[in-house]
DNA sequence: ACTCTGACTCAAGACGCT
DNA sequence: TTGAGTCAGAGT
DNA sequence: AGCGTCC
């Protein structure tokens, strides 16, 4: 069986990587993980993938249970059952929590983190609200205790059922005393999260630090007492074993039992050598009581060893005899038979007769009687099982291990592309995910409508939550702290301390549940969303003193297809500057005349052709009267320069020359012309801004011609492009993911108007004018939001402490943000992709200008295959984005980031690595 | 003690070869 | 030029 | 990954 699930494995996969070729014949712009995984940039591709993915995830995770049940089974309780076994039950999805945390990525550690602990909080309240409910509605019976045993199926027999309403009352679940204190045990392993909740209320980052490792240190004492709790208290582990046996056999007889005809011999072999654990070819004793136990033969209580001396006698065996096989399926088949006809006798032992009325008297008297076989399954060990159980065990880690972050990536992607609110993904969507197998279990296991049923899965529940948030905790502070990474789970703690506190009241004082309560239970997920979403949305507005989070990190694939405008102004004189020169030499061509500009703006433009971006040129028109002032500053200290640089040059002083060489370049018209010409000839479309081009650039923007504003400039943000793409032309040489700003986020978090923003900026110092003495981004924020505006912030500052600059023009750097010279009518539509003139280029490059004729063409050539995939255009609307610093220009705009991080932020102490 | 500012420094493109 | 990072000093 | 080359 297992090699059928690690053939459909395989066979997947093989599949995928099939589906993958295919893709790479005609599409590739993805980057396939690990080389061979498949990908996709299509959203629907996307969700493919993700199915199926998660698919090979729930395989492997049901791999990775079986073998450690299985582990289970051969060991039995003791140290390892205490200990190992939930670790490596655990391994997958606490892989999935901990896979974001380890990445390398320093930039993506805030929200990795905050990941992580998204992803096991949603699994903590998944577990309690969504599985625990689901024991208590599919597993209810009738509390009254009355000896029909015809109530077995709520849903079938309508005629006598009582009402809905009746039923609320009336039904219900019980369990056993044990079972409360699993649950206790549950809360105890939930403490630590109190404290990770302090920091948010003391300002300290060096407090904070002292919490987390306060925290780590009970957590692991919480998690070595657990353990020690289970080595000595065999109780819980019994019960595992138990469940899990249970498991097993149940799953047998069922389809022993729905069979008709004839009973299956090989089903009942099957089950012989399942309970015949340690091989021996016989069944002892202490195996049949686990056939029993799998049996539900009774509906709680231990299973005496009376009765199974009794039903050993039915095989003709006694005492320490051994059952053998043939005997066992004879007697079987018997079983079955009797059971068929209903034949039977009341006391001729017969445990299917109690197996099929599952929902057999529950007796609560003997609920207070002992759970636990009095010896434990003492099994021989098997080198052979071993290796299964091993191998199961390894084979799904492996899988999982292979397949998550695949997996998360896709999801992510997919989540942005869909619009879907970002917190819910590791909320939500991974835990279900991941979550599938285990309510599908519940679900059969709790049907079984008997008090022992309900009391091994609520058990189950509470101590898989325990182990859970133990071990992901453990590992998570660790991480965090060893890494120090920032972090901030201030809403994920909250809603978790919430939840289990409202489930504690529920569960610690009672041991029955009436059906009402299942159903109110499960309003508490919602309820949870809607906390977590007013938290996280909601914290951030209060915090917004600090650092709301309004951005969102990107990757450069994801802007496939989508229409970029750039500031080409900026962008050549970064080439100019740094392509190719050392000291005053660069890259010219054969007339002498400077080439970097072309070179640099060639392969930029290349790559982002090859990306499937779509990139327009904004070029700068004339600069506004105010920036005028500020040029000619600009251009006395490249005066400066170009002496300091002929100085040197005399001297021979090469370091000064480097600097000041740096320091004279200077974007001139016949660059910007070359640029064009160039650009053109790509088939690339060009704007010239009649004045400021990232004035136009937000422009266009807001008209919608184009998706975002990629720029390093923050002033961008200022002229309200609604969409603002950071380090979009970094993460080929660097590895800065891209970062996507939205606007109206900035402003929501920020809690400002786009006017207060603009006098933020402003205070904070623009190209326009200067800024006051003294404040920075912090100031400035606080002022703003105090005052309102700067009017009547200059109304009420300090005067003496603040000197603001004589003829302060603020008044009209603020008129040219909100209204800047930009072209907005219709001579802006023509923006328009298309082929690039080869020839013409060829011409231009090579001929003109020097270039290599056969990179060129090779590189044309790679520009042309993809844009025309570009083709396909996406159906969806550009993407919603989440969470980031607000920065500013200027020196503050560090004011404002990385206050954010120290600030200790209500958020919770943030440290930057 | 903690926060904020401002002054300072540094690097800045993109590709391919080894 | 720009931003990023660091540091010292001044301000609470 | 580091370093030289692009024109």
């Amino acid at each position: 069986m297992y090699a059928k699930n690690g053939g459909y494995i395989i066979i997947l996969l093989v599949i995928l990587i099939g589906f993958c070729g295919k893709t790479e014949g005609a599409t590739v712009t993805c980057e396939p993980q690990y080389g061979f995984l498949p990908c996709t940039s299509e959203t629907w591709g996307r969700l493919f993938l993700i199915v199926v993915y998660q698919y090979l995830i729930a395989l492997a995770q049901s791999y990775v249970s079986e073998g450690s049940d299985k582990f289970f089974g051969l060991v039995g309780p003791g140290i390892f059952g205490a200990s190992l076994f939930h670790i490596i039950g655990n391994f997958p999805s606490l892989y999935l929590v901990l896979q974001s945390g380890l990445s390398n990525n320093v930039e993506g550690a805030a929200s990795s983190t905050g990941m992580g602990m998204s992803i096991l909080t949603g699994s903590i309240v998944m577990n309690l609200t969504l599985i625990w409910p689901t024991v208590i509605t599919f597993g209810s019976y009738s509390l009254s205790d009355d000896d029909d045993d015809d109530d077995s199926d709520l849903q079938q027999s309508a005629e006598d059922e009582p009402s809905f309403f009746t039923k609320l009352t009336a039904y219900g679940v019980k369990t056993d005393n044990e079972t409360s204190n699993s649950a206790r045990i549950m809360l105890a392993s939930v403490i630590p999260f109190t404290l990770l909740q302090l920091p948010s209320i003391i300002n300290s980052t060096s407090i904070t630090r002292v919490i987390l490792l306060i925290t780590l240190i009970l957590v692991v004492s919480l998690y070595i007492t657990y353990v020690t709790y289970q080595m000595f208290q065999p109780l819980a582990q019994n019960r595992i074993f138990e469940y899990v046996t249970q498991q097993f056999v149940k799953s047998k007889l069922e389809t022993l039992l729905s069979t008709n005809g004839k009973p299956n011999v090989r089903i009942i072999k099957e089950i012989y050598t399942g309970i015949d654990v340690n091989h021996d070819g016989q069944v002892s004793k202490t195996e049949l009581k686990t056939l029993l136990v799998g049996m539900q033969l009774q509906s709680d209580g231990a299973i005496s060893d009376d009765f199974v001396e009794k039903v050993m006698e039915q095989f003709g065996v006694s005492g320490d005899e051994f059952i053998q096989e043939g005997e066992f399926v004879r007697i079987m088949t018997k079983w079955l038979r009797e059971t068929r006809k209903s034949a039977s006798r009341d006391d001729d032992f017969n445990p299917l007769r109690f197996f099929i009325k599952r929902n057999g008297p529950v007796d609560e008297e003997e609920q207070t009687s002992p759970l636990i076989p009095k010896e434990s399954p003492k099994l021989q060990i098997s080198i052979l099982e071993y290796l299964e159980a091993l191998s199961l065990v390894a084979f799904g880690t492996a899988v999982t291990m292979l397949i998550s972050s695949p997996l998360t990536t896709n999801v992510w992607t997919f989540a942005s592309n869909a619009n879907v609110p970002s917190f819910l993904i590791p909320y939500f969507v991974i835990p279900c995910f991941s979550s599938i197998s285990r309510i599908l279990s519940t679900i059969k296991s709790a049907s079984q409508k008997t008090e022992r049923a309900a009391s091994l899965t609520l058990s189950q529940i509470y101590s898989g939550v325990a182990q859970s948030s133990l071990t992901s905790l453990t590992t998570f502070l660790a991480i965090v702290y060893i890494k120090d990474l920032p972090w901030d789970v201030t809403a994920q703690v909250l809603v978790v301390l919430i939840i289990s506190g409202v489930m504690t009241f529920f569960t610690s004082t009672r041991t029955v549940y009436p059906l009402w309560m299942g159903y109110a239970i499960y309003l508490l997920y919602p309820a949870s969303l809607l906390m977590l979403y007013f938290l996280t949305v909601g914290l951030t507005k209060l915090l917004a003193d600090n650092a709301p989070k309004a951005m969102k990190e990107q990757k450069f694939e994801s802007y496939f297809e989508r229409k970029i405008a750039i500031d080409a102004s900026m962008s050549i004189y970064q080439f100019l500057i740094v392509v190719g020169r050392t000291g005053t030499e660069m890259l010219t061509n054969e007339a002498g005349e400077v080439t970097s500009h072309l070179q640099g703006m060639f392969n930029r433009t290349i790559r982002l052709l090859e990306s499937g971006l779509k990139p327009v040129y904004v070029f700068d028109g004339a600069p506004p009267d105010l920036k005028k002032q500020e040029l000619a500053k600009r251009y006395s200290r490249r005066e400066d320069a170009t002496a300091g640089l002929n100085e040197a040059i005399q001297s021979g002083n090469k370091d000064d020359i480097e600097k000041f060489s740096k320091r004279t370049v200077k974007v001139t018209k016949q660059h910007n012309e070359d640029c064009k010409k160039l650009l053109r000839l790509m088939g690339v479309p060009v704007i010239e801004a009649p004045s400021e081009a990232e004035a136009q650039c937000a422009a266009l923007c807001k008209a919608d011609k184009v998706y975002a504003v990629a720029s390093e400039d923050m002033d961008s943000l200022t002229f309200g492009a609604p969409k603002f793409l950071r380090h979009l032309m970094d993460p080929s040489s660097r590895k800065i993911p891209v970062m996507e700003f939205d606007v109206s986020k900035v402003l929501e978090e920020l809690n400002l108007t786009m006017d207060q923003f603009i006098d933020l900026c402003i205070l904070c110092g623009c190209d326009y004018c200067d800024s006051i003495k003294g404040i920075g981004g912090q100031t400035a924020l606080k002022l703003i939001r105090q005052h309102g505006s700067i009017e009547t912030i200059l109304e009420n500052i300090n005067r003496e402490r603040y000197q603001i600059p004589e003829d302060w023009p603020y008044e009209e750097a603020r008129r040219l943000f909100k209204e800047p010279l930009v072209c907005v009518d219709e001579e802006q539509l023509d923006i328009k992709w298309s082929a690039p003139d080869e020839e013409g280029l060829l011409n231009f490059l090579v001929a003109e200008n020097g270039f290599n004729s056969d990179r060129a063409v090779e590189k044309i050539k790679a520009s042309k295959n993809k844009s025309s995939q570009n083709r396909l255009e996406s159906f969806f609307k550009p993407v919603a984005s989440t969470s980031v610093p607000i920065k500013r220009k200027e020196t503050n705009e560090k004011g404002s980031k990385e206050p954010a991080n120290k600030k200790a932020k209500a958020g919770g102490g943030r440290k930057k690595k």
